[in-house]
RNA sequence: GCACCCGUAGCUCAGCUGGAUAGAGUACCUGACUACGAAUCAGGGGGUCGCACGUUCGAAUCGUGCCGGGUGCACCA
């Protein structure tokens, strides 16, 4: 995976963290594009490499993957199969590639989700729809409700593709639930387009009782959205919502200098890369600090500064000091387990600072349910970026007026009323970072 | 041409189920460490919330139109 993907594993997962929070019963899906043609060329540009790994020269044609990440899959293969695929027809090979690439490709995906703590109840097949009956399925539900015809769709307007003539297709009537214009589900050929795939994996979705669906995109899925939710509208007789969510690209910086990465030529930087030098809580962290269709500028730099530029550790920061002072309230003779600061006297804490404290812990449940509501787990991020500043504040008045000090020696009843106020800082903080799937550290030294 | 997203401080962005003087980081300037962790904090300057209408007691937030930027646009995934 590159870092791109990541984007919308760890914003998937943050949002399935925050659902869980909130109460709703969540399943967790990877859906594994191993199906159609693109698999047909994963699997050419694979043997490419196996040939490479024979110290032939590979001929990565228009059209194949170019990217270095086959390099291992070609080794691998020459591994298992020796020369005996060498000069080989297609028809030979292609079955057998197709499946240890694929294969190969999601042992990598599985290795870096863990990677960045993110792990899946289910991964879902594409190709397991294929020949097994399901798209069809899912089409003859459509088609019980007059939703699938044959016919010939308009140009698009705007400028003409040149190679555009008008086909009769058998197409699916997404127009009636909201879409500009009707889809194709078979191609030309008579195959499925990869619109039929996706719709029966939707349905099986409905099928197997989900009342709520979420999809996570990249943005550049953008124009497939009406189609998709026009789908899961008619397959569900528009009992079934279907939210998706787009995830902008992320670009990558070193000291503000961008770091170029070649799409074409395959030179993506990598996930394992970047979680190796900055660690999976600030990607995480980081990824999150964004809204989820605004892009997102990621830099190494900054992402390893142990600093107030890095709010990561700005908030785990909170976090240990909070815990920092329940341990010298403990030195000090001080009861400060849960139940004892249930009795603290909250009334006694009347400074602004304290005040605006409360008032920012208030808003949490509110945040929550917002947040929850309209799937957006950046808010998270952004309010315990607030709640920590709150706090450090707080703590920093105790060096400037000694009387607010956490800590008051000749006043153990303020001292358990603020310690109750910061301890339920600390709660705030690790439930909110737990839910974003980052550590609340304890302490950090 | 159509659809979707975006346009808020010099820069990067929050805030948008309508509500009080519009927030944060960064940058720039000035300050605070013998004491609960200075990996921190305080203060200062800096904004026609793209523009214009409209709905409303009240609009950054909702609606319409326009301007500017991004993405996508038969049969590819």
């Amino acid at each position: 995976m590159h870092v791109g993907h990541t984007r919308g594993a760890v914003f998937g997962d943050a949002l399935a963290g925050l659902l869980e929070f909130a109460g709703y019963d969540v399943t967790r899906e990877y859906y594994i594009n191993d199906g159609g043609t693109q698999v047909d060329v994963l699997a050419r540009s694979a043997y490419e490499r196996y040939r490479e790994a024979h110290g032939l020269e590979p001929e990565i044609v228009e059209g194949l993957y170019p990217g270095d990440y086959l390099i291992p899959v070609g080794e691998a293969l020459k591994e298992k199969y020796g020369d005996s695929l060498i000069d080989q027809p297609e028809s030979v090979w292609l079955e057998d590639l197709r499946e240890f690439s694929t294969d190969m490709m999601m042992d990598s995906i599985r290795t870096d989700l863990a990677a960045i703590g993110v792990t899946m109840d289910v991964f879902f097949s594409e190709k397991s729809l294929y020949g097994t009956g399901k798209i069809e399925a899912a089409l003859d539900n459509l088609d019980a409700k007059g939703l699938i015809y044959q016919g010939v769709l308009e140009p698009p307007k705007g400028k003409l593709p040149e190679d555009w003539e008008a086909r009769e297709q058998t197409l699916f009537k997404s127009t009636e639930y909201g879409d500009d214009a009707d889809r194709p589900v078979k191609k030309s050929d008579g195959g499925w387009t990869y619109f039929a795939p996706d719709i029966a994996y939707h349905f099986d979705k409905v099928e197997r009782g989900f009342d709520e669906l979420i999809d996570v995109l990249g943005a550049d899925h953008g124009g497939y959205v009406k189609r998709m939710k026009a789908a899961v509208s008619a397959l569900s007789d528009s009992k079934v919502p279907l939210d998706i969510k787009l995830c902008q690209l992320v670009k990558l910086y070193k000291n503000g200098e961008p770091f170029k990465m070649s799409k074409r030529a395959g030179n993506f930087v990598l996930l394992r890369d970047v979680v190796e030098q900055v660690g999976a809580d600030v990607t995480r962290f980081i990824m999150l600090t964004r809204k989820n269709d605004a892009p997102l500028d990621f830099d190494f730099a900054k992402a390893l500064e142990q600093s107030k530029d890095n709010p990561v550790f700005y908030v785990q920061y909170a976090h240990a000091r909070v815990n920092s002072v329940l341990t010298k309230a403990g030195e000090a003779g001080l009861e400060v387990s849960d139940k004892a600061l249930e009795k603290a006297d909250m009334s006694l804490l009347n400074h602004p600072a304290e005040l605006s404290l409360v008032q920012k812990l208030a808003e949490w449940p509110r945040l929550l349910e917002i947040a929850a509501k309209t799937h957006e787990p950046h808010r998270i991020a952004f309010y315990l970026y607030e709640l920590a500043s709150d706090f450090h504040a707080l703590q920093h008045l105790g060096k400037i007026e000694p009387e607010m000090r956490f800590i008051q020696a000749a006043n153990p009843a303020q001292s358990l009323a603020r310690i109750a106020l910061i301890r339920a800082v600390a709660v705030a903080i690790a439930a909110g970072l737990g839910i974003l799937g980052v550590t609340p550290a304890k302490e950090m030294r």
